[in-house]
DNA sequence: CGTGTAAGGAATTCTGACACG
DNA sequence: CGTGTAAGGAATTCTGACACG
């Protein structure tokens, strides 16, 4: 589950009263945006939320797409898909596919 | 006063709290250090106290040599030798008083 | 759908001080 | 000197809910 270890850029620390001031975001904005799975902060043993610094950027994300009038929805799959691009299992399957595509081309021509 | 801007690891965002976990030292023991000077936390605006992944690192040093029985005077000196070195200015200095020596050397002989 | 707000409780943080040594 | 602790107050965070739209 985890990468480097040395990221802080991704070290779940920083209270959501922070995460407020660094995006300009309410409360209630940031809990919302959790609810509808686009951020997931870690909770301390009493509860508390707790985001990383990765977190706070996709916050800044989300803020941008919101004000152009994306739904909490289509934010989300935009991001599924982002992640996905990056994801080396999918880019092996893209690259399989692709050759497929060229094969069948070939074919049909 | 600002180096990287992009560096989190020098944003103060980190509550005591937090920081407490992270370095397993007491709230009381990361306040009296920073009376002591060894720290210094940015305030919010009601005055509860912000740390960095730097702060972190460095406290963890602290407890390091409090373990070994260095008295935090002691740990002030050292750290501001260290941070002299790393001062490019002070390098500069340095390098030349090294060819000042060696001049007096040569002189000398 | 996305966000504001009042509500009540629980946990956090702050400071200055006394204690021990 | 370095750290613990009890004390009282102020600020933070949490959840579930009602409101508007």
């Amino acid at each position: 589950m985890e990468q480097h270890d040395h990221s802080y850029k991704d070290k779940k620390v920083i209270s959501i009263g922070i995460v407020s001031e660094l995006t300009g975001l309410s409360l209630r904005q940031i809990r919302y945006y959790e609810e509808r799975r686009l951020i997931s902060p870690q909770r301390t043993t009493r509860g508390t939320r707790k985001y990383s610094f990765s977190d706070v950027e996709r916050l800044m994300e989300i803020a941008n797409k919101r004000e152009d009038g994306v739904q909490t929805n289509e934010i989300l799959k935009e991001m599924r898909k982002k992640e996905m691009r990056s994801n080396p299992d999918y880019r092996k399957k893209m690259l399989e596919g692709q050759l497929n595509a060229q094969f069948h081309f070939r074919n049909k021509k």
